[in-house]
DNA sequence: TGTCCATGATCAA
DNA sequence: TGATCCTGGACAT
């Protein structure tokens, strides 16, 4: 339903920027644990959604030293545009435009902070594969000299920002890469591949809103069905195909626990 | 009706 | 490493 990776959170601030940028908002918390915070930017305008990985940010005119709406939707948070009266659920943040609202649902956290605290939150922030001025030379040092396996360094939103726990294991499949293997053994020309294939990955995730990383000439007839009917919405290599035949070598797809999530691979097309 | 689980991250120890 | 937070769908009872 919702899939919070970085491609989902660049698909909100693109339609906020379409439908709520520019105008005067009606901003509360039905649900109350936000209440304090909308009042004081109730009536402002929004000046533009930006998304940096999985982190989405709201700037409003707000004569006030919190100009800012700093939401992460973690793994359950859902922003979704809806009609104001649509009451189901705890409301935790509403952008009424007028014609339609945002509506915030279970979000990890939604906060109003200063422009100091913007800059000092983007600055956390890795290299988003999905944002233009994007630098992979700012983490290729960090990753060649990391003992942590590659598997773990692309959840890190330090260095990877926005990639989650598909896009992880879809890149490293189609890279034919490890996820044990430790960044320091990944190599200049690894490091780059993987790159470039999240860069192209994301992209269409956020233009498509699904993600989808068969190649063409992988997809068997029946696939798209199954693939579909898993609910993450794309059609894939080996994400929560544990047990089923690898697209490509025929051997079973493994799941195996990795720090505490779900990582699925292909041991014969991923040896090394 | 209840339990488990999820595309995430933080905190305590 | 494990508990915790938040929602909602799938599945068992």
């Amino acid at each position: 339903m919702s899939m919070p990776e970085g491609h989902v959170i660049h698909r909100l601030a693109r339609a906020l920027n379409r439908d709520f940028t520019g105008r005067a908002l009606r901003v509360s918390s039905p649900q109350g644990r936000f209440a304090a915070e909308a009042t004081l930017i109730d009536g402002c305008r929004l000046t533009a959604a930006e998304a940096y990985g999985k982190h989405l940010f709201l700037h409003f005119d707000n004569p006030e030293p919190t100009h800012t709406v700093y939401i992460h939707l973690g793994l359950i948070g859902q922003l979704r545009f809806e009609p104001r009266e649509s009451a189901r659920g705890q409301i935790r943040l509403r952008l009424d435009n007028g014609s339609v609202a945002a509506h915030l649902r279970g979000p990890q956290w939604c906060r109003l902070i200063t422009l100091e605290e913007y800059r000092a939150a983007v600055a956390r922030v890795g290299a988003d594969p999905l944002r233009e001025e994007a630098d992979p030379e700012l983490i290729r040092p960090r990753v060649a000299r990391s003992r942590r396996m590659i598997g773990s360094l692309l959840m890190d939103q330090k260095l990877y920002a926005g990639v989650g726990n598909i896009y992880r294991a879809e890149t490293l499949f189609r890279q034919r890469v490890s996820p044990f293997l430790p960044g320091r053994e990944l190599g200049e020309e690894r490091f780059d591949a993987l790159w470039a294939d999240l860069v192209a990955l994301m992209a269409d995730g956020a233009e498509t809103g699904r993600i989808d990383t068969v190649r063409p000439e992988h997809m068997p007839e029946q696939m798209g069905r199954a693939a579909r009917d898993d609910e993450h919405g794309g059609e894939v290599y080996v994400y929560r195909r544990e047990g089923l035949d690898c697209l490509i070598c025929g051997t079973p797809v493994r799941r195996q626990d990795l720090e505490g999530r779900n990582f699925f691979w292909c041991p014969g097309c991923q040896s090394e």
